[in-house]
RNA sequence: GCGGGUGUAGCUCAAUGGUAGAGCAACAGCCUUCCAAGCUGAUGACGAGGGUUCGAUUCCCUUCACCCGCUCCA
């Protein structure tokens, strides 16, 4: 499938627009429409449902170490800007970052110092980020030209010790990133201005400058004691939160996958760190379920583990639920939600102040002054159990879900085209959504067979019944065939038929989207039947 | 961020240095008894800005957006 037709589609029907299109558009902003609303509230409703309001919390779920509890939040979108100071975020925001090729490491690019030598012909700029760069430097570039120590009066410095920023970045492909072991290994300096800044009141400036969250999970973690102290769950509990979190991605692309504003559906589960690893693996397990459940069943959708040189040292494991999107080559996946074994830096961090995310174990990051960069709350973010009476620091496993991801997945996996015949006996091409029918936009469709006869009143009655419960649909315009296909590419699973016969028996047909097969059944059970169909009980 | 391509009605396409046609869809009416029928009617577009020109949808520049490839994805 290409992707072109379901953007057009998603047009067409209503489901997605472009942001301020009457202005040229707004690149990666996206707009959901009259059916994209009603999509995209059944996927967080069936989340918020499944994995809070609905959990059972007195059973001990299959795979699950223990019971556990569940609740919600929903913070703002704009926090103290020390949240993300002590998360990290803040950091990678203010400057310019080079990163390494080769050992995936970033740096600030003025943090990177370094000098040109010479020998054997060869004219290098060996970088280093230690403590002492004098001597780390020359002990790289020997290795680097395969000169003995004693040799050393064979390396031609030229010039003083300078930093990265000051070098011409046509001599990058000269350069010795630090811990590398070959030239050119830098990326070129990027922005990382991924966070949106704003200002907080009227006067402009640094005083009252914030960010757009990044990320929702922040919310839950300084929220961890509000939660603890007001209601009486204990840990293993999760908290959830759905909501819009903003990026300012140097790159948006592929309809909605990576766009500016998105919106996350976020669980921090916390628990005992001896129990931590056992709770990660439920909870991969959970969510890939989850999202086969909602219709992502084929083999397009994979669990990926992350390998163990792409973990954060602190994070024990962490796993990608990914789909095979159409936009990507052949074999490729894109994620939908990443389950990730975080420890206990999270809570720390925002107890004690920024951590060094290199440091093991985990340490403050200190300054050049010997003090933290950033200073946490203060405050005691320690759980302490009522019945074991043990205080510690719990750990926290993170499904991290995108809305907006899963809804394009689901349109993806949805979009289908087969043939089926006209009344001419010819075969034509049918674009059908085919939504599962607990996260379809409309659920019925309601069809008097012809505009006469009084089939109209019977259909307008039955269509207010339905509607009651669920989204419906009521057309009598035109031939019935057309309204059927029209349905199709909305995703709405059944379509309600009344005809001659109804006005004798008081039965309808019902038609499936998937098969076009019919069944007849009576007036008065069509909303528990689709009801029983939509719910699946 | 770099390179290439594209931009005319909701969709698919056409024509043109003298302000644009069609098919389908959508809408109204007639007709229609189960999978995009037919007839009639009304509606609807040159992505945005600037330049050249008597006159620009057409030529030039800028910009915005989308697509493809590279880069990147905290």
């Amino acid at each position: 499938m290409e992707m072109e037709k379901l953007v057009s589609l998603c047009r067409r029907r209503g489901i997605l627009f472009q942001s301020s299109e009457i202005y040229g558009g707004l690149n990666g902003f996206w707009d959901y429409g009259p059916l994209g609303v009603e999509l995209k509230r059944n996927v967080k409703e069936a989340w918020w449902r499944d994995m809070v309001s609905a959990h059972d919390d007195l059973a001990t779920l299959p795979g699950a170490p223990s019971p556990y509890e569940m609740t919600g939040l929903d913070c703002t979108i704009i926090m103290h800007p020390q949240v993300w100071k002590c998360s990290g975020h803040f950091d990678l925001f203010v400057d310019k970052m080079v990163d390494c090729r080769e050992t995936k490491k970033r740096y600030r690019y003025d943090q990177v110092r370094g000098r040109w030598v010479e020998a054997k012909g060869e004219k290098v700029f060996v970088t280093t980020v230690a403590e002492d760069e004098g001597p780390e430097i020359e002990r790289r570039a020997l290795k680097h030209f395969k000169i003995r120590s004693k040799d050393a009066d064979q390396l031609a410095w030229d010039g003083a010790l300078t930093t990265l920023d000051k070098i011409d970045l046509a001599d990058f492909g000269k350069a010795l990133a630090p811990e590398a072991s070959e030239l050119g290994t830098f990326t070129d300096p990027r922005d990382f201005n991924l966070m949106f800044p704003t200002t907080i009141g009227a006067l402009a400036g640094e005083e009252g400058r914030a960010f757009l969250r990044p990320e929702t999970a922040q919310g839950i973690f300084v929220n961890f004691k509000n939660v603890m102290d007001s209601t009486r769950v204990r840990v293993p509990v999760g908290i959830a939160q759905i909501g819009k979190s903003f990026r300012n991605e140097i790159t948006p692309r592929n309809f909605t996958f990576r766009s500016r504003e998105f919106e996350q559906m976020e669980i921090e589960f916390f628990c005992h760190p001896s129990q931590s690893a056992a709770w990660y693996k439920y909870w991969r397990d959970r969510r890939m379920k989850w999202w086969q459940e909602m219709g992502l069943a084929g083999d397009r959708l994979i669990l990926r583990d992350h390998h163990q040189d792409e973990l954060s040292h602190y994070s024990t494991g962490t796993a990608d639920i990914e789909y095979a999107f159409p936009f990507l080559p052949e074999g490729e996946y894109g994620e939908l939600e990443g389950i990730a074994h975080r420890g206990d830096f999270d809570l720390r961090s925002h107890m004690e102040g920024k951590l060094d995310p290199n440091s093991c174990p985990l340490t403050l990051q200190l300054g050049e002054d010997g003090k933290p960069v950033h200073k946490g709350s203060g405050r005691d973010l320690t759980y302490r159990d009522d019945i074991t009476n043990e205080r510690f620091t719990p750990h926290v496993i993170e499904p991290s879900a995108g809305a907006d991801r899963g809804v394009l997945a689901l349109l993806c996996e949805a979009y289908t085209e087969d043939t089926a015949p006209d009344d001419k006996g010819e075969d034509q091409t049918r674009v059908v959504m085919k939504f599962h029918p607990r996260i379809a936009p409309i659920k019925a469709a309601v069809f008097p067979l012809v505009k006469k006869d009084g089939m109209p009143e019977v259909a307008q009655d039955l269509y207010r019944a339905i509607k009651k419960k669920f989204p419906a649909f009521y057309d009598e315009k035109g031939a019935v065939g057309r309204r059927y296909r029209r349905q199709d590419e909305a995703g709405t699973p059944y379509c309600i038929t009344v005809d001659g016969q109804t006005l004798k028996d008081n039965t309808v047909t019902m038609r499936d989207r998937d098969t076009l097969e019919q069944v007849r059944l009576k007036l008065d059970d069509v909303v528990a039947e689709i009801e029983r169909r939509v719910t699946g009980e």
